[in-house]
DNA sequence: ACGGTTCCGATGCAAGCGCATCGGAAAAAG
DNA sequence: CTTTTTCCGATGCGCTTGCATCGGAACCGT
């Protein structure tokens, strides 16, 4: 056998030298000769990793959702002792992505959607991390409000919930990178949503 | 005098064929030869409306930020006798660019925030148009509510209710370009949020 | 030690980009 | 009709991009 190497890790190096570039110039600024520099390889090797460009973004993609919804998930399990309704603000927080440390996965995050808007590719990456996270939510706000999820099927308010948090975290993300808002004005928004979701759990239904 | 040319109606001509190039090919996608060709202008001409490439998307920006705003205010005075909630429903699902005909402009405006996360000049043009909805959002919810608001200022619940649902209505708009939601259902979330609104007005008030 | 694989760094290439340039068309004023 | 000023279409330039190519280095089983 020849030359081994592991393919997986340097993809996941040169993901990374993608996020911290699509942070500073976008990801239109994202180059391979850029992304060869600063994931300290050639461009050869990039090539040998990605086929395409496409390929290598799509990758870092997952990557990135990865990441996120893993530190929500081990953000629930470092603290199992509290309600439900607590863990659900974390879990919120988190996926906001407020917190200053997390501000270039921000970008990161925003600059894939938007892309995603015109790529069937990324929308699809995209579409199983929301559903992901909804999952996780609606299970959370319907142990919450003591209904039981069985079998992982929760009453429809409480995916409905669970989608306007989605939906509520990402706005709110996207106006504290713009600076449309600050992050406590975020905090404070989120944490309001959620505090008015337990003083009324079940009424006001009508629509689709 | 010589040659005389309506620039800024041609400026807004140029705005609408970046629109329609961005809607297709995303913002990356948009070229000054492409914008020429779909404007029906030679490329010199492009040029002498925008120095560079930076103003022209700008302009765009604010362009298209002008049909929104100005959309939402026609709707609001094209049914005035109603109450200041239903309203409220009317503008927030106009911004929220569900119907299919709006695609377009949401795909747009998509791009935009994006590109804005890392570009301070179309950030800037971004917060004006957010400022100005948030405004008009808080000027109704106070209204709703019962608390008028004197001097355009707000009682500090319902600026934070108007951010909510600023906000709200962005995450929605994503989704449901990305295609995790389909527009029905943004709307029973959106319209779900707004009834809970009137049914706890003041409650649950704590962090900034 | 050595042959066979796998890897990769350097280089080349065609295409496309934003922008600068400029000669001449177009139009009001005399 | 001539002049003067504004406008713009065409063209060229320098640069960057993603990707293809390939000779040789690195490595492992034998």
């Amino acid at each position: 056998m020849p030359k081994q190497v592991d393919h997986e890790g340097r993809r996941r190096q040169i993901a990374e030298a993608v996020c911290l570039l699509a942070d500073e110039r976008g990801l239109e600024g994202v180059t391979l000769r850029d992304v060869a520099e600063r994931a300290q390889v050639s461009m050869g090797a990039v090539q040998r990793c990605f086929r395409t460009k496409d390929e290598m973004l799509n990758f870092t993609l997952g990557h990135v959702g990865e990441r996120v919804t893993e530190r929500v998930r081990a953000r629930l399990l470092s603290s199992p002792a509290q309600s439900a309704g607590s863990a659900l603000g974390y879990a919120a927080t988190e996926v906001a992505l407020l917190r200053a440390e997390h501000r270039t996965e921000a970008r990161v995050w925003l600059a894939f959607v938007a892309q995603a808007a015109v790529s069937e590719t990324l929308a699809a990456t995209l579409r199983a991390n929301y559903a992901a996270l909804q999952g996780l939510f609606a299970d959370l706000i319907a142990e919450a409000s003591g209904r039981r999820s069985v079998d992982g099927v929760q009453p429809p308010d409480a995916q409905r919930a669970a989608r306007a948090l989605l939906a509520l975290t990402d706005g709110l993300t996207a106006h504290v990178l713009i600076g449309h808002l600050t992050p406590s004005e975020a905090h404070g928004v989120l944490h309001a949503h959620l505090d008015a979701l337990w003083k009324q759990p079940g009424g006001a239904e009508d629509r689709a």
